[in-house]
DNA sequence: TACGTAACGGTTGAC
DNA sequence: AAGTCAACCGTTACG
């Protein structure tokens, strides 16, 4: 985390690799888009690799954000304590219940809904690990003692298409970089009406880089990231980011954008954004930079 | 030429 | 505290 920042691409501008390119810009590529210029014509002015515009404009077409998406991180686990209880109960109650009855009662009761409840695969595992263990007196003998292990729930994730509701989208504003002002503060623009370029917080940022050619570029400082905690406990979402505020020229405000969106099917099918955040829409205020009719996928 | 996208190398943050 | 893992990123190259 060095000053070692900024890489120059073909176009001349500069990025850096891994973080996604400040709000400010991505607003100023779909501002120009709607502007009826063309990728290619934006991809030259902005000095964005026209991959990069591709990706973002698709991006906000398809969830009507201009936000990247959470990074890093980790899922949130289902098989919580409670719900493990719930299921043990289920179990106990009636010895010869099936897991997927377990499962819609899991649901059927409230303990779940059906972003966060557990697979099929899943409770059987619960029921074979630990339920089982449980009524088990010699499960020490055996060493069985893994309880809510990792594995567990990465396992569970996978076999899980469901999303997980709002857990995710609280993550965005972490990314949520304020450098944008600094070049983009155009509040002007119909686009900033909806969002206004956040806040790559402080000083030393990273921002004022992008978008400029090299020969603009100041090594950044190491601020460039004043993300918030992860999302499963991080007070992000509507409330979090809400607290944040964005600079447009010399005035602030609300950050509000924190819609999160779909992967863009680099590499792998199906980012847990979307699966985490099916109702991201909910996040998208009115101050949200959207489109006219936000479809997201699912 | 313009564009979509897979591959790649990188960063990030929870576990 | 350090390592792992799986998200995400933007660039590049290819079709």
């Amino acid at each position: 985390m060095d000053q070692s920042y900024g890489e120059v691409n073909q176009l001349g501008g500069v990025f850096v690799n891994g973080r996604p390119l400040p709000n400010g810009l991505r607003v100023r590529i779909v501002e120009l888009a709607q502007r009826g210029v063309r990728p290619c014509d934006i991809s030259r002015q902005l000095r964005v690799s026209h991959g990069c515009v591709s990706k973002i404009l698709a991006r906000y077409h398809e969830t009507g954000s201009v936000l990247p998406g959470a990074i890093g991180g980790s899922k949130p686990r289902v098989t919580t304590p409670g719900v493990v209880r719930n299921i043990r109960d289920y179990k106990h109650s009636d010895p010869g219940i099936f897991a997927w009855e377990i499962r819609d009662r899991l649901l059927a009761d409230g303990v779940c809904d059906k972003y966060n409840v557990p697979s099929v695969s899943s409770i059987s595992r619960i029921l074979r690990n630990k339920i089982g263990t449980l009524s088990q007196p010699n499960h020490n003998i055996l060493g069985i003692r893994a309880f809510m292990d990792s594995s567990d729930q990465m396992e569970e994730w996978a076999s899980r298409a469901a999303a997980f509701p709002s857990a995710r989208a609280v993550n965005v504003d972490k990314t949520v970089s304020s450098d944008a002002d600094v070049k983009y503060s155009q509040c002007s623009s119909n686009l900033s009406g909806f969002v206004q370029p956040c806040v790559y917080p402080p000083p030393g940022q990273y921002g004022g880089v992008y978008g400029g050619s090299a020969a603009g570029y100041v090594s950044p400082g190491a601020g460039w990231q004043a993300q918030g905690p992860g999302f499963p406990h991080g007070p992000h979402g509507a409330g979090g980011a809400a607290g944040a505020s964005a600079h447009c020229g010399d005035a602030t405000h609300p950050f509000t954008q924190l819609k999160h969106s779909q992967r863009d099917g680099d590499r792998k099918a199906g980012g847990v954004l979307n699966r985490y955040q099916p109702h991201a829409e909910a996040l998208l205020g009115p101050t949200g930079l959207h489109r006219a009719a936000p479809s997201p996928a699912s």
